[in-house]
DNA sequence: CGAGTGCGTACAATCGTATGCAATCACCCT
DNA sequence: AGGGTGATTGCATACGATTGTACGCACTCG
């Protein structure tokens, strides 16, 4: 910048004035406007955001906090943000927290440290209160997409697990079964609440949740496969599986396939998220889809607009989507026994 | 730091000497010291990575720049990069060129402005010159993953494509197959080097290239779909189909099961990355796994350590590492026909 | 003709950290 | 006892941008 104010003959602080565009308080001829920005061009000038950043200027950062990039959900959601942000002249970091929520409180100082104008959290991190404590006492705004809507004191932007599993479930019924499981993953956020959800929607049909019908396991699909198999050791086989994610769904089907059942014949399954190889699984995945696009959209919305007052955290936003079932070929009428 | 300063009772410069932890020219008091850091402590110091930067210090920052961020591949390829980044003390910018150049050349002067100390691409960028042009012409170190093996003055770690579709076919060959078919994405990089390996391998064993045999498709499971379909139109009907991706192959295994072909009894099937959910395809996928962690390891070193003489690329290191063919349930000996 | 007014520009402080150089102090040696 | 020396610490400045304030100039009006 000192470059492009000798130059032009003017002095740095007229160039700052001319090149932030802001309007200023004191007025700037035309013909000096002109030449400066002529001369930033030819020079190739790019203002130094941390020079701007140490003077307390938005940084046009935003930073996002996964839990596992590995899932194709989450990816897909990355994406959204990243294309989000990217809308709206903000640039996208990314920290990664492995599932370890100790990680996940480095990244967060990290963040703020480095001074972003907006977190995002992807995922729930809740097993661990210190970094929701972190968050409350700051002063950049935080939102939380798919962490579940209960209430923590962070923004959130979430999705209606309890319409989803009721959807699947009702779905399910019409087909016929009665006999259905559950595999969740670790009893975090979402999880949890489509967990609730298939306990309140098995309760508002009157069928009992039978022993081993709720199976805990790792949000992959080996987890999927193991659930599976834990499944059909129980004298009472399920008819059909609800599966918390669709990664797991991937291994529940690979499982019924391994053991020789057919799909959706012997079984139906179901997942959610509708990840892009839900389509294309053999066979394809009922599941839920839910409005990535709009609910980044609401996210980085509040963040960004300004929508988080601090002095009244009641009045934040906490927008809930719904999700749509998306029916495909894994689940189908119960089998005659 | 003031607030240490004025705590402690000690000026600010001493409380950055101490606190920078570097080896000061001048000696410090190791009563003064201690006050300092428990002072920094109690106050819950944190330095600031903007000022910091500014006055040309290394900013701890590894700028990524990823192609897509929705393939499997490529997110398992970003955790190992955070990871590793993350050992080092090092914190990741994420930028996601979403495929298209111009958006990965405005990423590369975002990463560049940023002050990154390094950065690493993911995945082969070369359809846009000027980004490589660019790339050249800074100052900061630049390696390139997975980008293809390729002479363009940019350090990269690849993959040895060669060796491992030759392990593919040989491995095919050796099953019965003659006539294999290829099916590729959009001709950049890896893509590009597997298909010239498939070709070359092709001719090793006398073997013609049927007219369609060539398919190029989109990097996803459609594709993989696509292309299965055209290639079952033909009238001399492969019976080995090599994808140079594992979501392609997805869709070649979707398609196959689709049209009623049973894998691998009437097709084999074969893919490349070897991501997470291909243990777990209906059936399992032979593929190439590629040594992630190491080759991340090599690049993040060869940025961090100061492998990359700028006074001469010549020198630059290009190592290429070699995938290892994993052998599962989607191939198998040719179906007599 | 002088003063007021308004417009355009330069000066300088500031953000938080790092660092060369000067200054101070104590202590030791001669 | 005085000067030299080494150990500590403080002062001042720079990094690059923003911004409040002061200054200069020309024009116009009384």
């Amino acid at each position: 910048m000192r470059d492009v104010a000798r130059l032009t003959g003017v002095s740095q602080s007229t160039v700052s004035r001319v090149l932030s565009g802001a309007p200023t308080a004191v007025p700037i001829a035309d013909d000096t406007r002109e030449r400066v920005v002529t001369a930033a061009r030819t020079l190739g000038y790019r203002p130094n955001p941390l020079a701007r950043g140490l003077r307390g200027m938005p940084t046009m950062l935003l930073g996002v906090i996964v839990r596992d990039i590995t899932d194709p959900f989450f990816a897909g959601a990355i994406e959204a943000v990243s294309l989000e942000a990217a809308q709206r002249g903000y640039n996208v970091v990314l920290g990664h927290a492995h599932g370890r929520a100790d990680e996940a409180i480095a990244l967060w100082g990290v963040l703020e440290a480095r001074h972003c104008d907006a977190i995002v959290m992807l995922g729930d991190m809740s097993d661990q209160p210190r970094l929701v404590e972190d968050l409350r006492g700051t002063h950049i705004p935080v939102v939380a997409l798919w962490e579940g809507s209960k209430p923590d004191g962070i923004a959130s932007v979430s999705v209606d697990n309890e319409a989803g599993i009721r959807a699947v479930i009702d779905h399910l019924v019409e087909l016929g079964h009665r006999r259905i499981a559950f595999v969740g993953g670790r009893r975090l956020g979402d999880i949890r609440e489509r967990e609730e959800a298939y306990l309140a929607a098995l309760a508002a049909i009157g069928e009992p949740v039978r022993d081993g019908y709720l199976q805990y396991v790792s949000n992959d699909p080996a987890g999927g496969s193991q659930a599976l198999a834990a499944l059909l050791d129980l004298a009472e086989r399920p008819t059909a599986v609800v599966a918390s994610t669709d990664v797991i769904a991937m291994g529940v089907l690979f499982e019924a396939n391994a053991r020789g059942l057919t799909v959706p014949d012997d079984l139906s399954v179901t997942g959610f998220d509708d990840i892009p190889l839900a389509a294309f699984s053999i066979p394809t995945l009922t599941t839920l889809r839910m409005p990535i696009r709009e609910m980044v959209g609401a996210a980085v919305g509040m963040l960004i607009d300004g929508q988080l007052n601090p002095a009244d955290p009641s009045a934040w936003p906490r927008p809930i989507f719904a999700p749509a079932l998306v029916i495909r070929t894994s689940t189908g009428p119960i089998a005659r026994t």
